[in-house]
DNA sequence: GACAATGTAAAACGATCGTTTTACATTGTC
DNA sequence: GACAATGTAAAACGATCGTTTTACATTGTC
């Protein structure tokens, strides 16, 4: 484990928070490389382009926010994702954000994007079985539709709507128990 | 009421597809005046500038979806959420696409973007109380949220996100009435 | 302390961005 | 049929895009 940043977990640190916040196509290099306190000579010997680099940013925050649900009850789900948006804000979805920006045509999005949505569903899957004690996956699809649905709402309903899906999940659970 | 679309509307209807498709940042006016077959003096002169074109655009898409759902029931709310969904597809909420793609700061877009989910909000109000007889907030923020849902989880999974958020709502409906 | 590796700053690449202008053709109206 | 309005095609505006290159400084290793 590395106590401190180096320099290319810091570009990704960077590049996050500015393809998050501005968009990714509206994010330029120059901006990437300035909050990164590197040369564009580096950034590209580092990570070879744009797209790779989006490709680390999404591969790293799929880690985090993955990390961050590793829990056993829907309503610790609901929890952590309020936590989430309390601490990251609520733009949507970067993972959909950046596929639907690119129209699916960017390879290294494309494929981080698959791959954090199938963990994503699984993850529901496994919080599903564990809080019921056994396997249901139409009550996980309909979590699925409510943690994706507070993740959307909450850009103009703020946490509200995570309180709303937290309470809806708790009676579609109760339901099945 | 105009039977044969002008020119406006159909670099409207025009831009509406390449937005939607490709992003509002990746798509440059080049290939909008192609589509509108259109030259660029005469479409500046009618829109102003491409944040103003995606103003039209958004509060076209608006007035399209709203009249999709002048509806009496949620479960009739849903299905034609997977209407649209069959013949639009699912790419994610055009609205909370393009505010975000543009860090929310471009005041067309911003101001459309309020307008369309303030009234969306309303007319789910407006159902839930149709549908029960009688107002109820608490269950029309949880509808939102699965309304919201089924638009971003049908991006990976289909219609199927929609009959999660139908069958969901139905149980969360029968509780409240 | 030689030297390869790795970094920097800055210019340059060709392409494309949104927008405006030029020069002219087509249209609709009195 | 004169003439203002509205359209076109195409060049041009300055800015910026992602990426590469040039020329040189700093670093780490034997």
């Amino acid at each position: 484990m590395r106590l401190v940043m180096d320099k290319t977990d810091a570009l990704t640190v960077a590049a996050e928070r500015l393809f998050d916040t501005n968009g990714y196509t509206a994010t330029g290099m120059d901006r990437l490389t300035q909050a990164a306190g590197m040369s564009s000579r580096t950034l590209y010997k580092h990570v070879g382009s744009k797209a790779a680099l989006m490709g680390r940013v999404l591969a790293k925050r799929d880690r985090r926010f993955m990390q961050s649900i590793e829990l056993q009850s829907v309503d610790a789900l609901f929890s952590a994702i309020e936590d989430w948006i309390r601490t990251e804000g609520a733009r949507g979805c970067l993972f959909l954000r950046s596929l639907a920006e690119t129209g699916g045509e960017t390879p290294e999005i494309a494929a981080a994007v698959t791959a954090h949505k199938t963990a994503f569903q699984e993850r529901i899957h496994k919080i599903v079985a564990a809080d019921l004690g056994h396997e249901d996956p139409v009550l996980a699809d309909q979590i699925l539709v409510l943690a994706e649905g507070a993740t959307h709402a909450a850009v103009y309903r703020g946490v509200a709507a995570v309180s709303a899906a937290r309470f809806a999940a708790g009676l579609l659970v109760d339901a099945r128990r």
